[in-house]
DNA sequence: TGCTTATATGATTAAATGCTCATATATCAT
DNA sequence: ATGATATATGAGCATTTAATCATATAAGCA
């Protein structure tokens, strides 16, 4: 396999790399929000939330859309949710089967 | 949901987020590997290597059992590579979307 | 036009990450 | 015990990331 796939990979998963990330894209579940929504709700900086919402969209996991002065972000991976969830899963598991070793 | 949840899911990507660690990840797929098969494929310095399986294994990606004077590395969460495949799968469809755009 | 609000971005700083070189540790063979 | 080999780890440095403050930009309103 071509070297360069994991590197755009690797970028995928950078974009997850970050809790604050994460919760945006939770966030944006039943569909898109306001920017104005979205930074009283993480209660963040509004500069912090604005950089995290572009990284997120640089990776292709949000885009966006200006409607006057305001700015709704929304998911365009729908994949991401299956993505998220089969990490939480694969980690309950290993938590599962840590157990039992200690049990 | 408690916010601590997105900060270990976050880990987890944090664990894929470099290519080489996505690198090791594949090799692996057939099954475990002597690390010292595993530097010279991948034509990185031992210490390098060393601290990126030591990555993996502390995200629970990879495990390791020590054999005489060499250390052998596996996959202990199969799950990962379910995990590797969406993304690129995600990645696939995101361009194919871009190019009926441009076309 | 000038004022206000929403969002993005530049600059700075602190912290985390990745790499390399050197060295420590452990095991095995002589 | 000595030496050789495999792997891990400490120290130092360069790069990247994240957060904050201040400011720029753009839209809407008076």
């Amino acid at each position: 396999m071509d070297n360069r796939v994991y590197e755009v990979q690797a970028e995928y998963f950078k974009a997850l790399s970050h809790p604050l990330r994460i919760r945006i894209v939770h966030y944006l579940k039943e569909g898109e929000r306001c920017v104005c929504k979205i930074v009283p709700y993480l209660k963040e900086e509004q500069s912090n939330v604005s950089r995290h919402l572009a990284a997120l969209k640089r990776a292709g996991i949000l885009s966006s859309r200006k409607e006057g002065v305001s700015v709704y972000y929304r998911v365009q991976d729908e994949n991401v949710y299956e993505i998220l969830d089969l990490v939480l899963d694969s980690m309950k598991k290993a938590v599962r089967e840590k157990a039992v070793i200690l049990s």
